[in-house]
DNA sequence: CGGCTAGTCATTTTT
DNA sequence: TGACTAGCCG
């Protein structure tokens, strides 16, 4: 990368892409096809206006849709500028907003500190307003509140709602109790970060000059995914000089469901006058087959500019499609052949395996262990979701917003300290009838008749008022979180529960304590003082995926949808069947396309060789059920696409229950395997005996009686600290 | 109030 | 199949 500090710019570049690297004032729109070079031309364009054109890296902001595109894009400016790139904005859209809220918080109605809510905490929200309301969940569902509240918000015109029907009008009241709720818990959502912050920039003329000034290069990639609320914040934001360029490709338009509004980047050359419109149409990332595969499939597709892309690369193998008798034979295919790659020189690093849904994942994971083969699920589980980190977040955020009831009542009895739900009502009650927070009214627990818990809530809220002047006097947020875990008895908990899983909570937390410290060196590195409302919202935001357990190169797991901006040497994509692509709930004549759209993001995520599969038969809810394989198969050029079909394996009659047999039998030989009746030490638990011993798909699972306390247990062997008696 | 059990219900996709 | 919940009992 070094190197290209030296050469010019321009080098090794199509005409199409020279013009849209040079191109300096003015909206611009560019059509990006799969692999054409997009992620170059958008560095190579800034790089150029700071090199050349005297525009200061602060004066440029890049906006993109996920975290991960952010980071590629600030590293591959690095590339190019060295430390100067550290100035350039780039951001998500959802982070873009934060900074603007964060800094004009008072305007929005908002107080320093808030909270930012993601889906899970919005959810436990909207279901307190119903529980609260005595509306019937079966007459209203909370998922149709936070739709409707999160799509007012994307269309950004909350007041064009007509509200007819019953129905509509009592959604309506909800989504408005909601909303005050987010007042006053001092919180905002995800949709609430777009959407307050463009509110802002709509009713404050100062401040949208204050930003207008300070960017005055503007660039949206992934254009064709943004929402309403999204375009106009584009276009309050490019202002008059309309600076301007949008990247994207409406072929690759995959998020309609959260919002998105495909028109966006269909109309932007009628609703920006003077625009210039580039297509890049030269692909530089596949094989001629696998673009064949991709061009003939998007080519059904009504609703399209018409463009094609085209390679100068010849050469390359056809497109592999494998039909599988049952999922497990799907799976056990993919991994052979990874395995078979791997031998033959090919990095699993460069290989990724996508599928449509996130729940495909698990027999892939499982499997891959089995094999001993390193993968990391990208997007999938994610650490600050675990629910020790999000407890501890809980606290953190309570501490530094007393107002966020929905952190409050997390933990409040977390760890169990008597708090039920009974004790959490009357207090709830206490702080409605006094007019203040739920968080004011703790210390008041003692005063309140039948509340056995009154002193530790009085001792919690003790804690907490001693963890926020610490926040004041300059602690460090690690050290504040582990004051917290420590005092509040969270690490005592934990400790007292031997069970492997407690460990590994108390593992994360360490991991997470640790980050801390990692972010309050960083800022002091930058000559600023960690604090602890910073760091809260410096990973609001920021969703890291678990990390491949060894940090050697590892397979690349992830959904379609995760897959987008990606690319790999090899991809498989796994269970192309009907009813995940296009997906059962999507085969309607509308969201079809974009099923389709799904599937061609996939194959153009493949450079040279692609491997596509069903099966015939899949495990779904415990019950197996026939399948077919996808209509978009045979949507593939036959020219490039090379079929094989597996018999249906034995096991896998359909409606047969388990019977699974060559499978475990195939197990029963690499596992180390327990009878019933035999004696076993196990690491902590001691000397017990085996009592029933069953092979699963997952290995052998076991159940021991203890010796020590008669209990039994159940265990897998493979993941079992486990011994025979007379082995030792 | 808390822990356990039995029964229910679920799977698009993400910031 | 397995994660979550309501409801029961200690």
């Amino acid at each position: 990368m070094k190197f290209e500090n030296s050469l010019g710019l321009l080098e090794g570049l199509n005409d199409v892409q020279k013009t849209a690297v040079l191109h300096e004032e003015g909206p611009l729109l560019i059509f990006a096809g799969a692999g054409s070079g997009k992620t170059r031309v958008i560095t190579y364009r800034i790089a150029h206006l700071c090199r050349h054109k005297n525009v200061a890296p602060w004066q440029i902001l890049a906006v993109t849709f996920t975290n991960k595109a952010a980071g590629e894009m600030r590293e591959r400016l690095s590339g190019i500028l060295g430390k100067k790139s550290d100035d350039i904005f780039v951001r998500t859209f959802h982070s873009l907003g934060l900074y603007i809220l964060s800094r004009h918080c008072e305007q929005a109605g908002l107080k320093s500190g808030f909270s930012i809510y993601d889906d899970a905490a919005q959810k436990s929200l909207v279901k307190a307003i119903l529980k609260e309301k005595k509306i019937d969940p079966e007459y209203i569902s909370h998922d149709a509140v936070i739709q409707f509240a999160n799509r007012m918000r994307d269309r950004f015109d909350s007041g064009a709602y007509s509200s007819s029907g019953h129905y509509d009008k009592e959604l309506l009241g909800l989504t408005d109790e909601y909303f005050k709720k987010l007042k006053e818990n001092n919180a905002v959502d995800y949709a609430g970060l777009l959407y307050e912050s463009v509110k802002l920039l709509n009713g404050y003329p100062d401040i949208l000059a204050l930003y207008r000034n300070l960017w005055k290069y503007f660039l949206i990639d992934e254009y064709q995914d943004t929402n309403h609320t999204q375009y106009v914040m584009g276009k309050l934001l490019a202002g008059e000089n309309n600076n301007l360029v949008v990247v994207g490709d409406d072929d690759q338009s995959i998020y309609s469901w959260r919002g998105a509004d495909i028109s966006n980047i269909l109309n932007f050359e009628t609703d920006y006058t003077d625009c210039r419109v580039l297509r890049l149409e030269e692909n530089y990332r596949s094989t001629a087959p696998i673009l064949k595969a991709a061009s003939s499939l998007i080519a059904n597709n009504q609703k399209r500019s018409k463009k094609e892309l085209f390679t100068s690369k010849h050469e390359g193998e056809p497109v592999h499609y494998r039909l599988c008798g049952g999922d497990l034979d799907e799976v056990k295919t993919i991994v052979e052949k990874i395995q078979s790659l791997n031998s033959s020189g090919i990095s699993s690093e460069d290989i990724a395996v996508l599928y449509r849904t996130n729940a495909q994942s698990r027999i892939f994971e499982q499997l891959f262990q089995e094999r001993g083969i390193p993968c990391m699920i990208i997007g999938g589980f994610r650490f600050y979701e675990r629910a020790e980190i999000k407890d501890l977040l809980a606290y953190l955020y309570v501490t530094v917003n007393p107002s966020d009831t929905v952190s409050l009542e997390r933990i409040i009895n977390v760890p169990a300290r008597g708090v039920g739900e009974a004790a959490i009502g009357k207090l709830r009650k206490l702080s409605q009838e006094r007019g203040i927070t739920l968080f004011e009214a703790m210390p008041f627990a003692p005063e309140i008749k039948g509340v056995r818990s009154a002193s530790k809530i009085a001792h919690l809220y003790a804690m907490f008022r001693e963890a926020s002047e610490s926040v004041f006097s300059g602690t460090f947020p690690s050290e504040i979180a582990a004051g917290i875990l420590k005092k509040s008895g969270y690490l005592d908990s934990l400790k007292k529960n031997k069970n492997p899983e407690s460990i590994s909570r108390k593992d994360n937390l360490d991991e997470f304590i640790n980050a801390m410290k990692e972010y309050e060196e960083q800022t002091l590195a930058r000559g600023d003082s960690p604090d602890l409302p910073g760091y809260l919202q410096s990973i609001s935001l920021f969703t890291d995926e678990m990390k491949s357990q060894e940090g050697g190169p590892a397979v690349s797991l992830m959904t379609l949808h995760n897959a987008k901006g990606l690319e790999y040497k090899v991809v498989f994509i796994a269970g192309i069947e009907e009813g995940y692509l296009p997906h059962k709930i999507s085969m309607d004549e509308g969201m079809l396309e974009e099923e389709r759209r799904l599937l061609y993001v996939g194959i153009t995520r493949a450079k040279e060789k692609l491997y596509l599969s069903s099966s015939r038969y899949r495990r779904i809810f415990g019950s197996i059920q026939p399948r077919m394989a996808s209509r978009f198969i045979s949507e593939i050029d036959p020219d490039v696409i090379e079929k094989k079909e597996e018999e249906t394996s034995l096991p896998y009659r359909p409606d047969a229950g388990r019977a699974v047999h060559n499978f475990n039998e195939s197990q029963r030989e690499s596992a180390i395997a327990y009878k019933t009746g035999e004696r076993v030490i196990h690491e902590r638990y001691g000397h017990g005996t085996v009592v029933t011993a069953e092979n699963t798909v997952s290995g052998q699972k076991i159940t021991i009686e203890f010796d020590e306390d008669g209990r039994s247990r159940k265990f897998l062997t493979a993941y079992t600290p486990l011994k025979k008696e007379n082995s030792a």
